[in-house]
DNA sequence: GCTGATAATTAGGCATACCTAAATTACAGT
DNA sequence: ACTGTAATTTAGGTATGCCTAATTATCAGC
């Protein structure tokens, strides 16, 4: 058990969430690594006596069991650390992901438990992102990008992404974090940008596709209420 | 900046504290490592363009400034970890150090004065060992071990070693730990076991030569009050 | 000053996890 | 079926940091 094969396994499970395999290519650019060193690294995954991943050639790779509760464990130990970062220790939000990248690899599973006890076992990180349970399993929810969501419609954001602190930033400034509403004013053509009301506010703010690609939401009716 | 060479940092500092120099074999013997090791890396440690120490053949190696300033900055993360494992997150004194050894690399320089201030900017951990300063500082104290201590004389308990966990809890069970007063009522010979009091308890411990290698004390009056 | 034990170094390898450059495979379009 | 491009793999190499076995240096005792 290595950092580099946890990383590989965490990744893998994230490309994997949105269509089923995840590539060679796929791979290489989420760890910035050069795609000849990944093929050689799915190899070593591959083969083992009990494998964290299938790979055939040219196929990409596909977590195991095993692979996936091993990837579970470490996005657990990550969204629980970047919880504790925010809460206990006063980090924002946009400075939890860096440090939980590191420490998720360097703590024990003693650690792990107090942490989520004195938190009071929770559901989500700072960011929204659903924090998988103990036993390997992790909660379901029906969420769609922001990008998805008809115009005129509402919808509350269930989470952002956090691997761009400057993104987190401008997002602060606007209001818009995990169980706010947004309603969709207007779209651009052409790929443009986003016209959106955030919470109770009147203003209409602009927002560029880019951000809101970062952004997942689940629709709400018109009066506010969660539709799922 | 590696893992590796912050351990060997670290070690070094540690055995320069007693007797100047290091050599390859106590270094060997502390990281558990082959001497052929060893040799290897002090080399690399002292060529460079700005040495971490200073090494010549069958001369063992020595601290420059830097790497001095390097060791306790690791030493300081280590120490507030320990105590803050210990203090916040319900840690017993036996179980830290482990934990202490893998984070002491992990955590930022954030992490660090987050829970430096949140435990109030501690003196020592929860072994009584003094933390280096931010400022790359230590306080110096006077100190010497219990088996130095001659017969009928009392001592407090400065600090007790931290690396083997089943002292630790043989320690507790006596209520030896960091303040706590002993007199020294008698030493067996040849190396005997040593016959102590502890606290205001009137009862006689007999403890091996081995754990009270582990303790370290400065000499008090007879009534008890520090002499140093 | 020689000798033998001990400490330390050198020599040669190994595993991990990266890299670049070259060769191959897959597959989409004709 | 053919062909070109893009994706992927193979081949060969590097840096760390460890190992064992063989060699050499140091130093204490005679
Ligand atoms: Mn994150
Ligand atoms: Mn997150
Ligand atoms: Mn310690
Ligand atoms: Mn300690």
């Amino acid at each position: 058990m290595t950092e580099a094969i946890d990383d590989y396994l965490k990744t893998i499970y994230e490309l994997e969430e949105d269509g089923g395999r995840a590539s060679t290519a796929s791979i290489a650019k989420h760890l910035e690594i050069a795609p000849a060193s990944v093929t050689g690294m799915l190899k070593k995954l591959s083969e083992k006596d009990q494998p964290w991943i299938a790979y055939e050639k040219h196929q990409g790779a596909k977590l195991t069991g095993r692979g996936r509760k091993r990837a579970l464990e470490i996005i657990r130990h990550h969204r629980l650390l970047e919880k504790f970062l925010h809460d206990s220790l006063g980090y924002r939000w946009d400075e939890v992901h860096d440090e939980a990248e590191k420490l998720e690899h360097a703590i024990s599973e003693r650690f792990e438990d107090r942490i989520a006890e004195q938190l009071g076992d929770p559901i989500e990180d700072p960011h929204g992102h659903l924090i998988p349970r103990k036993d390997g399993t992790i909660p379901e929810r029906s969420q769609q990008g922001l990008l998805e969501l008809p115009v005129g419609y509402s919808a509350l954001v269930l989470c952002v992404s956090d691997r761009d602190p400057e993104i987190l930033r401008y997002l602060s400034s606007l209001g818009i974090r995990p169980g706010v509403g947004l309603r969709l004013v207007e779209k651009g053509p052409f790929d443009g940008p986003l016209m959106l009301q955030v919470g109770s506010d009147e203003k209409v703010h602009a927002l560029g596709v880019k951000v809101c690609a970062e952004i997942q939401v689940t629709m709400s009716t018109k009066d506010g209420s969660a539709d799922d």
